[in-house]
DNA sequence: ACATTAAATGCAACGGTGTTGCATTTAATG
DNA sequence: CATTAAATGCAACACCGTTGCATTTAATGT
């Protein structure tokens, strides 16, 4: 299914920065930041972009998957809908590329503390992805 | 120990600032938002409050607690050191109140993936503090 | 194919943060 | 009290978040 296709299954107006966007997250495969989509996207006024990602999250497209040094990194949710977001996954970062993506597991962390009512929790991992392993 | 005596063990000069910034943090016992900070070292240029911030980081003092919608909270380094960074806690966020505190674990938290190396676990959980708890 | 309309877009503008360079001040030392 | 390296304040620039408003466009019915 592309860009266009799961944009109207989902009530979405199809325009070009949402397709646009859709298809540079679906390339990557990764989690992007937003000074890098604000360059592939620069054929569009920063306030859409701005806007058009308010809504795409809103809508359950996307999600934040990392806030580092005051740059944001986006990436696609596969599992999550406007209503429920599922974030049984964690936010792996390598320290060397700064390539950031999804992993989900198999089995949901839990953690409890005493007196606190926990609601969602974020996992974010750093450390060396499989391809900078190989190329050291 | 009070604030002059611990900069001063740990090699940094004792200033207006960094007392300041050690106080603030200690009364509240939470992570304060850079934005608060702002406002209660207003009396000092923001740019030193920034490169401040970036040494006592740098020195273990304290640490970023999380980042979230452009702000950053920074938090007391309790068992860190500037060689040794140990983050067997976890970053917890009242939706309700907005704070922001580090909390403790017993059992440090592991986590495997298959070809990845994770050298680092960072977890920020979000739901309603004991204090919030109560008053509802 | 065309008109209608709500939604989306582009532009301008403002405030806040990150960052750097440089001149001045200050804390620690002998 | 003099010396000096470090810390500070000021200016300046870029980038991001955010909002208002006028214009354009995608979807819908005729």
């Amino acid at each position: 299914m592309d860009a266009p296709d799961i944009l109207k299954n989902r009530g979405l107006k199809v325009t070009k920065i949402r397709v646009a966007i859709l298809e540079a997250m679906g390339e990557s495969r990764q989690a992007l930041p937003y000074s890098e989509l604000q360059k592939k996207l620069s054929i569009f006024d920063r306030t859409t972009l701005y806007r058009t990602l308010l809504v795409m999250i809103d809508k359950g497209f996307i999600h934040k998957a990392l806030e580092e040094n005051g740059d944001t990194y986006y990436a696609l949710c596969s599992s999550c809908t406007s209503k429920v977001h599922n974030h049984n996954h964690v936010h792996f970062k390598c320290k060397e590329c700064s390539s950031v993506q999804c992993l989900y597991l198999q089995n949901e962390i839990g953690l409890s503390i005493p007196e606190i009512s926990i609601e969602t929790i974020e996992i974010t991992a750093k450390g060396t992805c499989s391809l900078c392993r190989l190329t050291n």
